[in-house]
DNA sequence: GGCGAAATTGTGAACGCAAACATCCACGGG
DNA sequence: CCCGTGGATGTTTGCGTTCACAATTTCGCC
């Protein structure tokens, strides 16, 4: 850990060479890990590295390469839950295997704002792009990527995407409505995501199959926005439907606000209406009641991403694969029996 | 928007000049927004570039200059509300001026993660560094930089940061604690964040100093962690003192799993317990009832950091600048006069 | 109308690294 | 004993860009 004296450049793969007594060409293959390199003189090259604190330079090895040690991720601007959970597991997975993460941040999921951000990734000559796209009109955009580019799309189109990782969204509307049903009510409500979401959607197609399968009615679906404020103003609705008495909604924030409705109109959650949530999110533990939810694993899907990413960058490029990463209910206090 | 059809390497400065009739010298100038190009050459320029649809090569050009169109941050990784959307308007306000945001996040702010991840965006030849270092221990770390990469810490450590932005938490916390002793309290007690954080001890300093100002009694100090959890336990606590009508908590979910507690135990927010946050986060409108907080301006952080990053890349480097940007108190249902 | 300064354009080098190719050496089989 | 083989190392070249400097053109002015 000495440090270097002179306040010039810093040291170069030459200064390297010649401290070790080898040529430049043997300290690249140490670094690279080549075969064919004594152990001698590996041990030689890499105690004169450590001796100048000598870095390599990520933009000349680029420049040479034709790629980088970087992954763009683009990612919609908000503070969701959901979507800041995954970049911030995709960017520790990322860096676990040496990859640095450019996070290219976007207004809105339109077309040409996802564009522009796959240009900056590709000026930044990325070796991998992941795109968080759960929108439908994201879809567009990666059409007219460049083939030659990895790309990973993190809960995208199902009916579009080449590579796609996604969380069971299905299942985990499944399992949510399925408990609902079982605790004795006569059926269950939904407050959805917006429609133009998949992961909106995939509940919405959970739920409805779960009441069709038990030969439920199926009432109307009321659409939110994932805020609390959209759950809030579809529960002054629900809260004066007396039948109303199971209620899953698209995620946890939602369910707040709802919590809140029926709590205005006197409606005790659970003895009159009960609430299952999605997402986990870190307080729902203390909502009142404290809300069960459907936890998914942002960090499998994360890992798979990456994991499918990796294939593609290092040429083994089966596109076109996906992977899906089932959810796990979690019981709280908000579910019981219907009132007799 | 012509596609080029040969899959080789992408075309080059060279590529263009050839086209436009010029030297690679004069596209680099063209790029660069040079003096002394003709009008006319430029437009022949400009026209090849977009002919061939070439993209400079950012590598190269980091190369030769020594600093790229990057910059590094530092955060923690945790979805907490506050970090995350710091995080957040900074990309976005970086990427209004042209530059990429490598994010480096790390799973604790000890002075060794800190490091860490300080050198994977020294490796990437990165053109300044913002740390989002709102606890003691990240500190040291900033000792053993380099003195010629261009700094600035969010949140940091107001004794020892050179170039630094943060939210006034003292004027929030005062803001917040005046209005519970406007409202006719007899004094407000407080649940505070981790005490490793510069964050919560701003605000515990508010508070204090406002009590201290209106010569009434100080209640002990209850530390919490940020989480609702922490609240909660607090609230178990509280809700048990008669004499508790005002709490003023480090942050919103703080609030919520105090509300919760205080529910619990039948005391009503607010008719018997006032409260007021601190973050604003999305959801505390949706608070039962909603909550009155303080927001943070973190848009205004982000651009202020930028501005100071960005006077030092260009070189005009005064380093050692200060900016604060004041918080704002919304107001909400949580708060009434004490009853009689 | 010619001369110098300013504007414009071009030429060569260098940035730090990895790939391709060349070299050197030791060892073993025919 | 010679040549072949393969491991270990060195040399050269080029990636795409900017910088320093050189060359050329343009223009104003006496």
């Amino acid at each position: 850990m000495s440090v270097s004296v002179k306040r010039g450049r810093p040291p170069g793969m030459m200064d390297v060479a010649r401290l070790a007594g080898v040529s430049h060409q043997t300290v690249s293959r140490v670094l690279n890990e080549h075969k064919n390199v004594s152990e001698q003189t590996r041990l030689k090259v890499r105690a004169a590295i450590a001796e100048l604190g000598y870095r390599p330079d990520r933009a000349a090895r680029a420049l040479v390469t034709g790629t980088s040690q970087v992954i763009g991720v683009v990612a919609q601007n908000s503070s969701l839950f959901g979507p800041a959970s995954m970049l911030n597991a995709f960017e520790e997975a990322a860096q676990a295997v040496g990859f640095a993460v450019n996070v290219s941040s976007v207004r809105s999921l339109d077309q040409r704002s996802i564009a522009e951000a796959v240009d900056r990734h590709l000026d930044q000559r990325v070796a991998g792009i992941v795109m968080i796209a759960p929108v439908a009109s994201a879809g567009p955009a990666l059409e007219h990527l460049p083939a030659d580019v990895p790309l990973v799309t993190i809960d995208g189109d199902p009916e579009r995407s080449s590579t796609l990782v996604t969380v069971d969204q299905e299942a985990g509307a499944r399992a949510a409505t399925q408990r609902l049903l079982d605790a004795g009510h006569r059926t269950v409500w939904h407050i959805s995501g917006p429609s133009d979401w998949f992961d909106a959607a995939g509940r919405v197609r959970g739920w409805e199959q779960t009441l069709t399968d038990s030969g439920v009615e199926i009432p109307p679906l009321l659409t939110g926005d994932w805020s609390a404020a959209s759950g809030y103003r579809n529960g002054q609705l629900l809260a004066r439907l007396p039948d109303v008495t199971a209620v899953f909604t698209a995620n946890d924030h939602i369910a707040l606000g709802l919590l809140r409705a029926l709590n205005e109109h006197g409606r005790r959650v659970p003895d009159d209406v009960s609430i299952i949530g999605f997402d986990d999110v870190p307080e729902a533990a203390y909502f009142t009641p404290p809300l069960t939810t459907v936890r998914p694993d942002f960090a499998a899907v994360a890992t798979a991403s990456l994991e499918l990413l990796m294939e593609q960058v290092s040429g083994a490029a089966e596109v076109g694969r996906r992977r899906t990463v089932a959810p796990e209910l979690i019981e709280r206090g908000s579910v019981a029996p219907p009132a007799v």
